[in-house]
DNA sequence: CCCTGATGTAAAACTAACTTGACATGACGA
DNA sequence: TCGTCATGTCAAGTTAGTTTTACATCAGGG
């Protein structure tokens, strides 16, 4: 699963340690998502979206598998 | 987390087994779902979500919380 | 009355999300 | 050159999502 995190932190100039704190996570946390390592929980997600102000689909891309992905 | 998946299961007339099957989760994980228990995966959200075509944020219901929920 | 299907519980086991800490690198300014 | 800030890696540990199995209940149909 793609995300625009990287691009969208950069576009408001937080730093990774910044966007951490601001949904409660650790920096690795965030790292290993800009780096696709994982699925974040929904709430984590949630909590990112916010950030920028938009709606999950629209910052996490989800590969759009009819199937089972 | 609240959230509508009884409401819109029963919607469509889905078994819990059916929308397990659909998601590729067990039932277990949709009767905990349905009783709010936890948190899902962005993922399986995401399945959910477009099981019943609908957005993440019209299935899953975040208190409003500005802060820290 | 019995059988079956749908829902629910409980507990143990596994896996994936998330944390913590230690360390490496490159860019930049003093 | 030295310090520091932002980014990254790795590994070990904790927590929470998810699975599996076994069993209980209730409703409806034969």
């Amino acid at each position: 699963m793609e995300n625009r995190l990287r691009e969208l932190r950069e576009r408001d100039s937080l730093t990774q340690e910044d966007l951490a704190a601001r949904v409660g996570v650790s920096r690795q946390t965030i790292i290993s998502l800009e780096r696709g390592r994982y699925n974040p929980s929904l709430l984590l997600a949630y909590k990112l979206a916010r950030v920028f102000g938009l709606r999950i689909e629209d910052v996490f891309i989800f590969e759009d598998g009819k199937g089972d992905e």
